[in-house]
RNA sequence: GGAUCGGUAGUUCAGUUGGUUAGAAUGCCGCCCUGUCACGGCGGAGGUCGCGGGUUCGAGUCCCGUCCGGUCCGCCA
């Protein structure tokens, strides 16, 4: 046998006992005629003694870090114990050992803070996989993945592979295209997500199916976006919206419980995108905390149905007076902020990345005083007004952002975002979720002069918003007032499932009916024959008993990470990609051959 | 496409207004050490300061270009 235990597993009830480990060595202590080796698998760590008749043996045979070791002993209790590894109570006496194969000294140390930077660790990731944080999070990951598999098994779902080569449609997002060798001068794509064949499957009526599957978006990267990625897809028939939304929060309640042993037994709060955006700033709100947005002015269009309150900040403030939109947060207890606090907050959203120009402050201090950074402008009732608007309590700050609506709003959610982390509030270890619903269905392409899909063009709108897509032309004659169109203001049949205000899951009801699916790629500005050419398949499909239908896709990285309280979801992939999509490991993309293009029929063209 | 930060020993980093022989920690090698577990002690080796050009008596340091990496904006139905 090659071995009889892991490194992991022995405890003081196996005393006595003659035991065979395999491993790599972890660290070599010599002690004169006595030496200790951690020997470390992907189970633990256990102390091995190699006593003085071992040493004539040891001089040959030199161990090193990463070496692979078999070693045969007895298990004997520790004299002095470590407390901090789970087989710290027991050693093992060595009696003989064999290297199994030497090692080059590893580049950086495989330990759980290692020396290694990112770059190194990704180029030796092989290496990186064997400490314990990263292996921990795979272990995550699997554990997740488990849970996800037994909650829709018993669910009924049905886990049914799709095709990876398939056809390109430049909808969305830029495909990842695979020349056909057989069929000279065309591509596949590979898929940005399985969406149109689990909606065939539907139409197979194979009513709950879900895939655990990669999907290929070939776009600009973050530190939570790789090229490739794996998304939780799920389908069903004969449901509405609301079937969706508890089966779902069922499936992530369930993965809390087994992943996190956390009872999330409260129901999920919703939210309206409108709400989201009025009271955030933002489409993925964290809602583990409050400090929600006052609109002290806006845009009327943008909220229709919310009252203008403007004229509490009339006066002779010019930046307000001149701007589309003025908006406040109150942040709990920071009355007391110095000039130099308040200055670096101005600093923090002058930044390229916020862009805006200033910060206005009242500060609401304990004695019942306003102090704002606007006095000039407004009268002490003024500011109690405004203090009282935003909800604001004694002791808090009120912080004021203008601007043009978009970059205002933005910026006003990340400075939300931001105070809440300063302040606290966004733990690692408490989880809310959010379902925010109806989404708008379209939003507006400027550079195309277009509406396109907000979710994807197979999103059905809400059915009292059917007539007005039906009855209406989606041309658009004045960019400028995109806004006022009608189809600025129809709702979506569509949700997004949000943690701790990362956008974790996102889905739809699906249009079913080919009348209504063809409206809408000609709302997208599609022609007859490209709508035919591109997703023929799909009209032609829902000519023959198409169900009602709808699903869900989940980040299946991003909800790891969020669990694994990790800011990259590359922690969570085995093998990840950098920024610029590389695999440094295996160095790809490369070159291919002269003899492959030549057997794909394609020439270089390079700019 | 854009912004920004970084690149110095195997590794992680420091390096002052431009000025002698570029340092520390850790790792590595050698010797000593019978209870360590971040072992300890003594000694040693280890550098194209990413690359190219420029300014200067003199550049790790300043300037220009370039490559690589991180983060972000645009983009990501």
């Amino acid at each position: 046998m090659f071995r009889t235990h892991t490194c992991g597993e022995l405890r003081i009830e196996q005393i006595n006992q003659e035991v065979t480990l395999a491993g790599w060595v972890q660290t070599i202590r010599k002690f004169g005629s006595i030496t200790f080796v951690d020997l470390r698998d992907r189970y633990g760590i256990t102390q091995l003694l190699f006593g003085e008749d071992l040493n004539t043996q040891l001089e040959t045979n030199p161990l090193g870090r990463e070496f692979v070791l078999q070693v045969k002993g007895i298990v004997a209790e520790r004299s002095n114990k470590n407390k901090n590894i789970a087989t710290g109570e027991i050693e093992i006496n060595i009696q003989s050992f064999q290297i199994l194969n030497k090692s080059s000294v590893p580049p950086f140390t495989i330990q759980d803070d290692t020396d290694g930077g990112d770059d190194l660790r990704m180029k030796y990731r092989f290496l990186d996989l064997r400490r314990n944080a990263i292996k921990k999070n795979l272990e995550l990951r699997y554990a997740v993945n488990r849970s996800v598999r037994n909650y829709l098994h018993e669910k009924g779902f049905m886990d049914i592979e799709t095709p990876f080569l398939i056809k390109s449609t430049p909808e969305g997002a830029r495909d990842f295209v695979v020349p056909s060798r057989m069929n000279a001068g065309q591509f596949y794509a590979l898929p940005q997500s399985p969406q149109t064949f689990k909606q065939l499957l539907m139409v197979s009526g194979y009513d709950r199916y879900f895939q655990i599957v990669k999907c290929f978006r070939d776009e600009d990267l973050r530190a939570d976006r790789q090229p490739e990625f794996t998304q939780i897809d799920c389908e069903m028939c004969f449901v509405e919206q609301e079937d969706i939304l508890q089966m779902f929060e069922g499936l992530i309640k369930n993965v809390f419980k087994d992943v996190k042993k956390i009872d999330y037994t409260e129901n999920v709060e919703r939210i309206t995108w409108q709400e989201a955006m009025w009271n955030f700033g933002n489409d993925k709100p964290d809602i583990r905390f409050g400090m929600k947005l006052t609109n002290l002015k806006f845009p009327s269009h943008t909220f229709p149905n919310k009252e203008n309150i403007s004229n509490l900040i009339a006066g002779d403030f010019a930046v307000f007076n001149d701007a589309e939109t003025v908006l406040a947060i109150a942040v709990p207890g920071c009355s007391e902020y110095s000039r130099k606090q308040t200055d670096e907050l101005v600093e923090w959203v002058k930044r390229p990345q916020i862009g805006m120009k200033g910060l206005a402050f009242i500060k609401c201090n304990a004695d019942g005083i306003y102090k704002s950074t606007i006095d000039k402008f407004y009268s002490e009732e003024q500011l109690k007004a405004i203090a009282t608007t935003c909800k604001a309590q004694m002791g808090d700050l009120i912080i004021l952002i203008a601007g043009a609506e978009e970059r205002t709003r933005k910026a006003t959610s990340e400075l939300r975002l931001e105070m809440g982390k300063r302040m606290g509030y966004r733990k690692d270890d408490e989880f809310k979720l959010l379902w925010v619903v109806d989404f708008p269905l379209f939003e507006y392409a400027e550079e195309d002069n277009r509406w396109v899909a907000r979710h994807h063009p197979f999103t059905s709108p809400k059915p009292s918003d059917i007539d007005t897509m039906i009855n209406n032309n989606p041309a658009i004659e004045n960019a400028a007032d995109y806004l006022k169109h009608p189809y600025a203001n129809i709702k979506a049949n569509a949700y997004d499932m949000v943690l701790n205000g990362n956008e974790i899951g996102g889905g739809s009801i699906r249009i079913y009916q080919k009348e209504l699916q063809q409206k809408m790629f000609t709302a997208l500005g599609m022609s007859a024959e490209e709508q035919q050419h591109k997703f023929g398949f799909l009209l032609g499909a829902f000519e023959y008993g198409a169900p009602p239908h709808g699903g869900i896709a989940f980040g299946f990285e991003r909800l790891c990470s969020i669990l694994g309280g990790s800011e990259s979801i590359r922690d969570f992939i085995a093998f990840p990609k950098n920024n610029s999509g590389r695999d440094v490991m295996i160095d790809a993309p490369s070159e291919i051959d002269a003899k492959q293009f030549d057997e794909l029929q394609i020439k270089l063209n390079l700019r």
